[in-house]
RNA sequence: CGGGGCGUGGCUCAGCUUGGUAGAGCACCUGGCUUGGGACCAGGGGGUCGCAGGUUCAAAUCCUGCCGCUCCGACCA
């Protein structure tokens, strides 16, 4: 039925079912997001998949402003004296981080870490500006990038060196502190499922996986096609620890030395995977309109012909004052340009031809569903955004009950690896709270705890590993 | 760090077994024609075959080492 030509190019990008790490990569790169380096593990971030973070970085930024924080920048290096400091942090972060030992050709009398994260720097700057109470809070963020030397590297999800930003407040009480970090995860829940179309679990890391120095590592995870999770944010709360280490303390109002209470909180381009890897198909990344560079692509269909390029021309100017609008007026084939913006996402195409403009109308096509629509061209105005709108609300509810199919329950260590070996999700399970328990799951399940919820509920009375009555419900699942 | 696969114009790959002066398709450039799901015709440009050694009269091809990419695992904010 359908014609051969032009098949070999849609085929370029690898099945999903067939190999979804393959159709990763090869989304990854036929969208033009990102491209390799000279660099081992080192990724280039190419305009469109730059403009992608650019708008998760306005919209994050105007939260963090509405919430009374502030932009700061911190070195990138890091001296190795100072990391030192904090004895769980530099235990959780020496094996990764890369070394400068030379400047120019001089051999340095310390050698300087480039930063895995900027906690350290943080904590000694606090520590020389902060006196009095009147001087707290300090609520700081820094956009920046760090390096983590890993191993083996993957575009977006892992790479040597990745962009994110990473939020350092300073409270005078531990109740304010831990509000912040509570106050932060929702911000990131909320651009998760309000921003990204992703939503996301929200709820407490073990101790096995908080981080590196913290008391409390809080997380919003999601389920990724495959039913592999990827934590998409995470927000610590530190108490006084790294105050005691560093010596960060203020006068109270009776005059007494106290240590500060601290938190961390960070999101990164890995988010971006996760957009891809949640909304994608098998022609492509799929974009929440919010989120799209380019949220209306105008094709418009045989340009030869008289009076097309003027019209797709009018539309583009009026539609460009509402949505991100593009037109592409290339000599190219219509059906080669449809493949082409299926395949980066555009969430909505105009077709606009000689038919349409005979009958004053124009043709949108949904990329999520590739439904089409005709359309008056006097309503363009009001139903494009109202088209955005709902794209954005059907990827929602479509992630929704995608996540919802891939939870389930089990009571026992082998029930759970089961379940994960049929169909990999989220898994609730009781959990005694024993780390020995939880290495017993990862050895036996290949599994690690996602998170313990804060929406609890039974699903049984005793722990999935030792049997021992417990109330704590743990989501284990594979991750990212 | 362990195991598998791969490295040849921008991209996908053939050529390697059996050594003998570098190939195709796509992309790109020029012109024509076409335009509602990846067109077509003609002409054109572009590669020290990942790097370094070795064997040989001769290496993309054989040998050794290294580097990189990728997938799986281990590790990991």
């Amino acid at each position: 039925m359908e014609k051969d030509k032009g098949k070999k190019l849609v085929e370029a990008i690898t099945s999903m079912d067939v190999d979804f790490a393959q159709w990763y990569t090869d989304v990854v790169k036929k969208a033009e997001l990102c491209d390799y380096s000279s660099v081992r593990g080192c990724m280039i971030l190419r305009p469109y998949g730059y403009a992608i973070w650019e708008n998760i970085q306005r919209y994050m930024d105007d939260e963090f402003k509405a919430t009374g924080h502030e932009n700061v920048y911190m070195p990138m290096f890091i001296p190795e004296s100072l990391l030192q400091k904090e004895k769980d942090h530099v235990a959780g972060f020496a094996p990764e981080v890369a070394w400068v030992t030379h400047g120019g050709s001089e051999p340095l009398t310390e050698r300087l870490c480039v930063r895995p994260t900027s906690e350290t720097l943080f904590c000694e700057h606090f520590a020389k500006i902060v006196q009095s109470y009147k001087d707290l809070p300090k609520l700081y963020n820094q956009w920046c990038s760090v390096v983590r030397w890993e191993k083996t590297t993957r575009p977006f999800l892992r790479s040597l060196e990745f962009l994110w930003q990473e939020g350092h407040t300073i409270h005078a009480t531990a109740e304010e502190a831990q509000a912040e970090t509570i106050q932060m995860l929702d911000i990131y829940a909320k651009t998760c499922e309000e921003f990204l179309a992703i939503p996301v679990l929200k709820g407490k890391k073990t101790d096995k996986e908080k981080f590196a120095g913290a008391e409390s590592t809080y997380t919003v995870e999601s389920l990724m096609h495959d039913g592999k999770s990827l934590q998409c944010g995470t927000s610590h709360y530190f108490g006084d620890g790294f105050a005691q280490a560093f010596g960060i303390q203020y006068t109270d109002k009776e005059g007494k030395l106290q240590y500060v209470h601290e938190t961390s909180w960070g999101v990164s381009t890995r988010i971006i995977g996760a957009l891809i890897m949640v909304h994608g198909d098998d022609s492509g990344l799929v974009l929440p309109p919010k989120v799209a560079p380019i949220q209306l692509m105008i094709v418009p269909i045989a340009t030869h012909k008289e009076g097309v390029i003027e019209k797709a021309t009018e539309l583009k100017n009026r539609m460009a004052k509402i949505v991100r609008t593009r037109m592409d007026i290339s000599d190219k084939q219509p059906g080669w340009k449809f493949s082409e913006y299926e395949m980066k996402g555009v969430p909505l195409r105009l077709e606009v031809g000689p038919k349409d403009i005979e009958k004053n109308q124009v043709v949108l096509v949904r990329r999520d569903t590739r439904e089409k629509t005709i359309v008056s061209m006097d309503d363009i105005e009001t139903r494009v955004p109202q088209l955005l709108d709902e794209i954005h609300a059907a990827l929602l509810a479509k992630a929704r009950a995608a996540q919802e199919a891939k939870t389930c329950a089990a009571t026992s260590v082998e029930e759970l690896k089961e379940i994960l070996d049929r169909q990999p999700g989220f898994v609730k399970a009781m959990w005694c709270g024993d780390q020995a328990c939880e290495d017993k799951v990862k050895e036996v399940a290949t599994a690690t705890s996602r998170c313990i919820p804060f929406a609890q509920e039974k699903v049984a009375d005793t722990c999935l590993c030792c049997g021992k009555p417990t109330n704590t419900l743990v989501v284990w699942g594979r991750a990212y």
